[in-house]
DNA sequence: GAACGAGATGTTATAATGTTACAAATCTCG
DNA sequence: CGAGATTTGTAACATTATAACATCTCGTTC
């Protein structure tokens, strides 16, 4: 990992996974959701990246753990954490990232910045609202919203990273 | 193709698609970019879908036509319509569709119906306005902003397909 | 504790999507 | 025409995702 894999904002990355992990388990406890050992080292190998990880990275992961585990194993995976709203992926990179905000039910967006790869996640109500307001005018019933915004983060700005 | 594969409103597709050519040869030669026959024939037959098509699609119809392409013939041609702004690809879908604001420079957003399969494409100055301060905010500058609303489109809806 | 059933995981194979690398053909422009 | 650039052909391969079916695990019931 070179400097530009800094996340935006620097913090303590470990107890950053470990208060996702605690939240993942709240989550499922609540929802009679189990997450099983599979799932929650899928999460925590998802959270530890801190950029948006494909399916197969996982799996060379978990390979490394000595997990020998085949493709279904990290998409079923997948798919249960996305199905409780514990990681998104993203339709652009075909990757996946942590959601940071577990067991809130949130449209959100993303800022991928295509020189460090970091990603960024926010809810955005100004823009959630104006889609609605288009969807409402077309009569259109929106279930699944997908906002990708690549571009440059700041710091790859500064870094005249900008080819 | 069932009743269902109606686009939003009714039209004379056979002149949309018509009309659609016409703007791309406009579009390329303004940019002195060469339409040629292979790329003109992928256009025409993304126009004719009305629906979004995957690069397979398109190589299997080209099959049919007797025009024996491999995979990185369509891609380039998906690629240079891309570029000069003919065609958009939808990312939730992997599959590619008509833009229908060819030569304007725009950001789109798409309303896919996961029943039909139609996509509206719409421009939409609130939310690219919203997205923009959001961008800024955060300090990133944005480039390429793909936003997919799944969901139902009204026709759908009364039709009483929301599975 | 034994039998059952639901959910989760293992396993193999395959489908679907997209790219690399290099050769051949075609076009453009002097 | 002829050199250089662009476009296309071709074969092989890489990446991402799913289908189908077998096996295991664990809680429940008897």
């Amino acid at each position: 990992m070179s400097a530009n894999a800094l996340p935006y904002r620097p913090h303590n990355h470990s107890a950053c996974v470990h208060q996702a992990l605690a939240d993942a388990r709240t989550v499922c406890a609540s929802r009679q959701a189990r997450l099983t050992p599979i799932r929650e080292r899928v999460l925590e190998l998802i959270w530890q990246s801190h950029k948006p990880l494909g399916a197969y990275d996982l799996l060379a992961v978990l390979a490394e753990d000595g997990h020998n585990a085949a493709p279904p194993t990290v998409y079923r995976a997948l798919d249960f954490l996305q199905q409780n709203g514990l990681v998104h992926r993203i339709a652009s990179l075909n990757a996946f990232t942590g959601c940071t905000h577990a067991g809130e039910n949130h449209t959100c967006l993303f800022l991928i910045c295509r020189s460090c790869r970091n990603v960024l996640e926010l809810t955005a109500p100004s823009v959630t609202q104006a889609l609605n307001k288009v969807s409402a005018a077309e009569a259109f019933t929106p279930e699944e919203t997908t906002i990708e915004v690549a571009g440059l983060c700041p710091a790859c700005k500064e870094g005249g990273d900008n080819d």
